[in-house]
DNA sequence: TTGTAAGCGTTATCAT
DNA sequence: ATGATAACGCTTACAA
């Protein structure tokens, strides 16, 4: 196709009939070169709508003034949240975000990863995806020098800065309401395993039911392995958690889409929400109170977290020496009671 | 901070003890090279975990093979979803996708199109915003060779692939159902004067009023100008159409935002859906059958969307000669009946 | 079959 | 105060 052929600074150069270092110069504002030919040189830009070539300062800087970011997917409140504030840091340091999906495969995630890394951007903002037990890839990025930090779902190997969520907090005051509601047989609709997430959500509940008197049954978790992105998953753990009697009297959800797809499966079934069953989950969803039952929520900060996990990263990409005391910031989830975790 | 040391075509020459330009050549499986080069180069390479270096290609090729998506926010669930299909058809083919909101900011629009535009991108995938009325910066680097292709909210004036629903036929289709339903004073909550859709779906509303002989009352129509971003217009909107006698008996919205804005003020105010106003609006909510009154929508194939205006406009990218015959798609909104719009 | 050198746009170094 | 030149990493005529 026709060629958006761009103005060089050879151009203004020819144009003025100076060479390209004076042009160079002027453009920088450099104090070596006389008012006079800057005025030239600042206007003769001006006119042919001048405008530095990234790749060339590229190449020539080693820095690409763009940070990657890899999520599971996009389409998702929490995280297109966590984009949105991303981005706006970005944007306010004059960086490019490219953004990529791991769609939730390990596979996706190790060729996204490779794939940003030789388009060489200075920084990766990660949240990993649910397959991910062995984060050797991230390990050899990070060593050999490319700055990353991990959000939301961090990793504990390795050594950089993270910004997560008091997940323990999140699940524990949503257990213990739900206790303080009357609730006996409280099950929970968890993430996969792999997750460092999913073990701290659930170490809140546990704890939680633990600190109130009540057992722990293994029988009243379940895990969705890809969080209920198919909705199959979700719909088969509520059919298992009916099963049991007594039948819990509550459930609890550790991520938006178990949350939703929970509440579509219960609804499904006529369960009356919460009399029947009571229902509090994690979701960044901004008509939670505009459900059928208006929902109670666990929500997470995630555009605070997008901009946190963008300005620490930005930390290290444009530190000049290397960075040695790492921070894991954690944010407070809020907690929003409303109907559906109520008992009447 | 430490730099990430990248190896370059010149480590693997000067391992090998052979020029560049073998190493090049034999990287990129030239003709000219000898099977045991090639064999040995590509062994080096693979040892030292050599990538090209993007800036050094972009400088050479004159492309980035990123391009830039402009919209007004992320975080909303049509963008979200047209996000996703972008970034799926763009990774196939190899490229980043750069993202940027204009925030609905005419001024932010125009900054981020110079952001984008000073070549870092090889095209341009835009849905304008909401305060934009005058479109030279786009016809102005559009003229200069830059690909772009609209989608959503398209504008008339540039000749390029756009990509867009079939927003009449939206409206119309959910106004007829309305009146079929004993709507009698059906109210429309609408977008911003500047965009083409809003003409659109407003026009679709009137003609199935206009088919069905009822008259166009402006009272009825309300226009918010940021699209219900703040709730406060949304707000302000229903209150007018409250205070008008008789009251309309139904309410639709052309926009996600303001169809949920407009269910949670009905809601606030104990209307009851859709007894005394039904309601219906275009989202693309994946929840609105889990609403307190399941919900009425025009929905978008917002994925769909987005694969196809990345195709089109990566077609434009990759053509070797000028397009001169530009497509406008008009996909077909799924218009979905639910509760909320459905008199008993 | 392989090597040399020029060039992509920019800046830093070293002249002048 | 300004200019020439080399360099960033890579590709590709052109030479050998």
């Amino acid at each position: 196709m026709m060629k958006y052929e761009a103005v060089t600074i050879k151009d203004i150069a020819k144009a003025l009939g100076i060479s390209t270092s004076t042009v160079s110069r002027a453009l920088r504002d450099s104090y070596e070169i006389s008012p006079e030919t800057k005025a030239l040189v600042l206007e003769c830009a001006e006119k042919l709508n001048y405008k530095p070539n990234p790749a060339a300062l590229s190449l020539k800087e080693r820095r690409t003034r763009s940070i990657g970011v890899i999520v599971c997917e996009i389409a998702n409140n929490f995280f297109s949240q966590t984009i949105d504030g991303i981005e706006s840091i970005a944007y306010d340091k004059g960086y490019n975000i490219i953004i990529t999906q791991s769609h939730e495969s390990f596979d996706r995630e190790v060729a996204i990863l490779n794939f940003l890394a030789s388009r060489s951007v200075d920084g990766l903002l990660v949240s990993v995806s649910t397959e991910t037990n062995d984060i050797s890839h991230f390990k050899e990025l990070h060593d050999r020098g490319l700055p990353i930090v991990f959000f939301d779902r961090v990793v504990d190997e390795i050594n950089t800065h993270k910004v997560t969520l008091d997940n323990f907090k999140g699940t524990y005051e949503a257990t213990e309401h739900l206790i303080q509601n009357g609730c006996k047989r409280i099950a929970a609709i968890v993430n996969s395993e792999f997750l460092l997430i999913t073990h701290e959500r659930l170490a809140g509940y546990k704890e939680a039911l633990a600190n109130n008197g009540m057992e722990v049954d293994n029988s009243l978790i379940k895990h969705c392995f890809y969080g209920g992105i198919e909705a199959q998953e979700v719909e088969e753990a509520v059919n298992q958690l009916l099963t049991l009697r007594p039948r819990p009297d509550a459930i609890l959800c550790t991520s938006d889409k178990l949350t939703t797809g929970c509440m579509s499966a219960l609804s499904r079934r006529r369960i009356k929400i919460p009399d029947e069953i009571a229902l509090i989950g994690f979701t960044n969803s901004n008509v939670s109170e505009l459900m059928q039952t208006p929902l109670s929520v666990i929500k997470q900060p995630a555009n605070e977290m997008g901009r946190q996990a963008a300005e620490l990263l930005l930390q290290i990409v444009e530190s000049k020496r290397p960075i040695k005391d790492f921070e894991k910031r954690v944010l407070t989830p809020e907690i929003i009671i409303r109907e559906s975790s109520v008992k009447i």
